[in-house]
DNA sequence: GGTAGACCTGGACGC
DNA sequence: GCGTCCAGGTCTACC
């Protein structure tokens, strides 16, 4: 099988480093427990690939790239810079170090970079397919967005759809065979926006559009609110806003122990990481993670047709049952000290978000 | 600016 | 096995 490696960070773990946000649990991608790799096809322009990202033991180590039929240069040129951008090791290790100064819980494991897509398109129509539904709602649009419109590679690994196919496809497709719901026409219209490189796109991926600018862009998106908004953010790599749902109440409620309406909840959760600035998102997710992985087990040991699918609201309050949490205890992260991290006369608010009630 | 209700699917629960 | 209720974020109409 031909293959070839990409370099990593001193500190690179791939287990911890896909296991790192829900996404690796979402079709076309594949996480293997027993081989801790993961595998998927990507589009590499007109052509289809198979891939299968490993790491021998051993952080830092190169990551190998097994692919399923040979590749020229310049495909593997495109397939290297796709899988660089799933594992974010085109982000700046001047942002990681930063981070961790800013919240030091996570330097000792290292913690810091977040799963994503080969693609912002796919990003993005992963959180579409994560909003208003369950878990494992969000699993099987997933699958069968990609069993349905998504391509197959030689050795029948997945792809997931491209802009132009899904604007192909009729709503009536997406809604009985996909089970997408009420998103049809929104998935179709961001499926055209995207494969006609419309210029509100073209001010999503530029990455010097400033942070205002891109949440309000991505709010005028078709399906996407203050969360999604919040969320492709992150993605993107703008970690200042926090993409508060249910889940946040959760941890609020649960972790935090704050008690109140879920408004009032969302508001202090919201007022709790604000200190971390724009490094925001990745402390309160890591808090989140941690506390997943305490209820489940590391998430590298997560399967997606059986763990992944735990996530419940039913199902994490009876694990947090089992777990013995018992009633919310009040907890204050050792997060920055305030000083430190955002000196008074260096305030900088993000603005409040329009939270769902 | 804030709020109520519809949107759609699948899991949970009671019978 | 069936019926009912509920969870989930966005959008629109209305106040």
């Amino acid at each position: 099988m031909p293959s070839f490696s990409i370099k990593t960070p001193a500190d690179y773990s791939l287990a911890r480093d896909v296991c790192s946000y829900g996404y690796f649990l979402l079709a076309p991608n594949r996480w293997s427990v027993k081989e801790q790799s993961l595998s998927r096809a990507l589009v590499l322009g007109k052509e289809i690939v198979g891939v299968v990202i490993s790491q021998p033991k051993g952080r830092g180590k190169p990551i190998r790239v097994g692919l399923d039929r040979p590749v020229s240069a310049k495909e593997k040129s495109i397939a290297n810079d796709l899988i660089r951008r799933m594992l974010r090791l085109d982000e700046d290790e001047a942002h990681v170090r930063a981070f961790h100064k800013v919240d030091p819980r996570w330097k000792r494991t290292g913690r810091a970079r977040l799963f994503r897509s080969p693609s912002l398109f796919e990003d993005v129509l992963k959180t579409i397919t994560s909003c208003n539904v369950t878990w494992p709602g969000t699993v099987q649009m997933n699958r069968r967005l990609c069993e349905v419109v998504g391509k197959q590679s030689p050795s029948g690994l997945l792809t997931f759809p491209t802009p132009a196919a899904l604007a192909r496809t009729r709503p009536q497709t997406l809604r009985s065979r996909c089970r997408v719901g009420y998103r049809d026409l929104r998935i179709i219209e961001l499926a055209r926006m995207f494969a006609k490189r419309d210029p509100e796109i073209r001010i999503i991926e530029d990455s010097s559009t400033p942070d205002d600018l891109l949440h309000e862009t991505l709010l005028s998106l078709p399906g996407v609110g203050p969360y999604a908004a919040a969320n492709i953010m992150q993605l993107l790599g703008r970690y200042s806003r926090l993409p508060l749902d249910t889940e946040s109440v959760r941890h609020g409620r649960s972790v935090l122990g704050y008690t109140g309406t879920s408004k009032q909840i969302m508001r202090r959760v919201h007022e709790h990481f604000a200190p971390f600035e724009s490094h925001a998102f990745r402390s309160y997710w890591f808090e989140m993670w941690v506390h997943y992985e305490k209820l489940q087990g590391p998430a590298h040991t997560w399967e997606r047709d059986t763990t992944g699918t735990m996530f419940t609201a039913s199902q994490l309050k009876k694990l947090a049952a089992a777990a013995g949490s018992g009633p919310p205890k009040p907890h204050k992260p050792p997060g920055p000290t305030p000083s430190r991290a955002r000196p008074e006369n260096n305030v900088r608010r993000t603005r409040p978000h329009r939270t769902p009630a």
